[in-house]
DNA sequence: AGCACGCCGACT
DNA sequence: GTCGGCGTGCTC
């Protein structure tokens, strides 16, 4: 007998053993087998008779019984396709990590008799938590809560007395749920992205929270959002799936205007005011303009919590004299000013830089910041406002959660997953002008999610101040109103006449260059390997020519069908599995969302 | 992805 | 004359 076992390595096909007549494995079953020199862990994906007299024996199995039923490996095979990634390092991204030394007694995914299909659901309404813990506690049906992050599952596990299945837990406790899990040993579980594929004992139901939510397609293979993952699988055993978000993904509203997944419950409710605040001629002194100082007065009497949505490095270096603006060497974009670690950072390549004292361009003296970054913005509030207690979330203080206890907390518009509805007086968003300005086709979309998820968590009772100079935006309206139809709508009219999703398909290849010549070469080759397939669009490489960029990069936008991954993964197949070719570095995106 | 082999520059 | 850079190819 001869087993194809898939590894963890960005290669496109799997590698045959030969199974000793000691041993008995599965498809599905994690195994050990010397790979180039190395004993490494992969996975059985498929099982053959042949002649496998120049092959090398498994050495043993991980555990004792497969850890994927048939059925989630085929899901694991579609997304490895879908996501034009390896199907190892998809496998090795939604299964448990193997406990190290002797293997563990576990029971193998139960065999489920597959139901029938049902529509899948979006759940829009204020009170869709709430129902949902509510269906979680009355049906005798196993499970799957996916959260789009670690804090996020905590809160779930607990309201629902859940075990976890996310990496937030020893890896014990996790191992020891999924393979409960396995047993129907809980009824619920609980977790992240990494537990899309955890087995189920019997029909079940499969529920994504925020499905909005950008958290689930993080970077890595496979890059796939976790909502088309739980379609597939609630496609193949027929599960029921119910996405809760109060304002969808635009894909997501397109397919219940299709009528692929039924749209429950956007009947309005109480809503806070949701007021806008002009900028102009205020921003470049101080952070706040008058209607967001008073909402802070006011929720810290009140003894409610305050949020202000500050983008991440909007803040630069500039120099007075001559106008420059202090950027990455090798990158070419503005520098993110911080005044704590005294250093201009680089959110492209990480790179951090001595904060300089004079201008390299003209010698002056006088630099100063320019925009509105959290750093600055916490500065002010405190300087404004003594008495107030003001916390910054950011990459430092991420897993803090709600902050502890400040009465104003800064951070980008993420953390406002953190508030149940009505736990927040006031949320202030410092620049929205900023996040609506950004180059990519779903700012607009990322906006309206954000200004809705601040509406929902101040409640009736709170308030939502947005400086802009663009108070009649769409997406402002939209949150205004409670009418999301109206946004979806335009949004779509919008996608479908540049040919966007989820009218078309999109792949972006960039290319980072060692030299100007390599680079351009790599990206032209690519580009040409695609010319000539039917349905496809690929516009010329984009030169990113940010001044003075040490290292060139391109990108190459490529739209089609839905057939997209299939048409381009073969003849895209040596830049997938050789990412670096002498000093230049390709990286290819399946979908990306900007 | 790692890792081994393989051709061109500065050193005991 | 070697040590060692990384560029290319292979892993059942």
């Amino acid at each position: 007998m001869i087993a194809d076992v898939a590894f963890d390595l960005p290669l496109r096909r799997a590698f045959s053993y030969l199974v000793p007549p000691r041993l008995v494995v599965t498809p599905g079953q994690r195994v050990r087998a010397d790979l180039s020199g190395r004993l490494r862990i992969g996975m059985v994906v498929a099982l053959r008779d042949g002649d496998a007299a120049d092959l090398r024996a498994l050495r043993e199995t991980v555990e004792p019984a497969p850890i994927l039923s048939p059925a989630m490996l085929g899901v694991a095979r579609w997304a490895a396709v879908e996501s034009l990634s390896s199907l190892g390092s998809t496998i090795a991204a939604f299964v448990p990590p193997p406990r190290r030394g002797r293997s563990e007694p576990v029971a193998a995914p139960p065999t489920v008799e597959r139901r029938s299909p049902s529509r899948p659901e979006l759940w829009l309404d204020l009170g869709r938590e709430d129902r949902l813990a509510d269906l979680l506690a009355q049906t005798s049906e196993p499970a799957l809560v996916i959260a789009p992050d670690i804090p996020t599952a905590a809160r779930w596990a607990e309201r629902l007395d859940a075990p976890r299945l996310d990496s937030g837990v020893p890896e014990e406790a996790r191992r020891a749920a999924w393979f409960g899990a396995a047993r129907g040993r809980a009824r619920v579980v609980v977790g992240t992205r990494s537990a899309l594929l955890a087995p189920l004992p019997g029909p079940a139901t499969l529920v994504l929270i925020h499905e909005q939510d950008s958290a689930h397609k993080p970077p890595g293979p496979p890059r796939l959002h976790s909502r088309d993952l739980l379609r597939e699988r609630a496609r193949v055993d027929g599960s029921r799936l119910v996405l809760l978000s109060g304002a969808p993904s635009v894909e997501t509203w397109w397919r219940t205007e299709r009528g692929e997944i039924e749209r429950a419950g956007a009947t309005p409710g109480p809503w806070p005011d949701v007021v806008t605040s002009d900028t102009r001629g205020v921003l470049r002194n101080h952070p706040l303009t008058l209607p967001l100082t008073r909402a802070i007065e006011d929720a810290a009497r009140r003894g409610r919590r305050v949020a202000l949505i500050v983008a991440r490095g909007a803040a630069a270096l500039g120099c007075d004299d001559c106008g420059a603006l202090f950027r990455c060497p090798d990158c070419g974009i503005a520098l993110g000013l911080s005044r704590a670690t005294r250093s201009l950072d680089c959110r492209i390549c990480a790179s951090a830089h001595a904060l300089p004292t004079i201008c390299p361009a003209c010698a002056g003296h006088r630099l100063s910041a320019i925009g509105w970054g959290p750093e600055r913005v916490e500065a002010s509030v405190k300087k404004r406002f003594p008495g107030v207690s003001v916390a910054t979330l950011g990459a430092t203080a991420r897993k803090a959660g709600p902050a502890g206890a400040a009465q104003v907390v800064i951070g980008p518009a993420s953390l406002l997953r953190a508030y149940p509805r009505g736990k927040l007086g006031a949320v202030g968003f410092v620049a929205l002008d900023g996040l609506l300005r950004r180059p990519d086709f779903r700012a607009s979309e990322q906006v309206f999610q954000s200004l809705w998820a601040a509406a929902e968590a101040v409640g009736p009772e709170g308030r939502v101040i947005i400086q802009t100079l663009l108070p009649d935006h769409d997406a402002i309206r939209a949150v205004r109103a409670q009418e999301q139809g109206e946004f979806y709508r335009r949004e779509l009219t919008f996608r479908q006449e540049v040919g966007y999703p989820p009218f078309r398909r999109l792949c972006t290849v960039s290319v980072t260059g060692a030299t100007e010549a390599g680079g351009r070469r790599l990206i032209e080759e690519c580009a040409a390997r695609l010319q000539g397939i039917a349905g496809l669009d690929v516009y010329p490489a984009a030169r990113h020519g940010a001044p003075g960029a040490r290292r060139p990069r391109w990108s190459l936008l490529i739209k089609g069908p839905d057939t997209l991954p299939e048409l381009i993964g073969e003849p895209l197949k040596p830049y997938l599995e050789r990412r670096r070719r002498a000093g230049d570095v390709i990286e290819i995106e399946m979908d990306p969302t900007s």
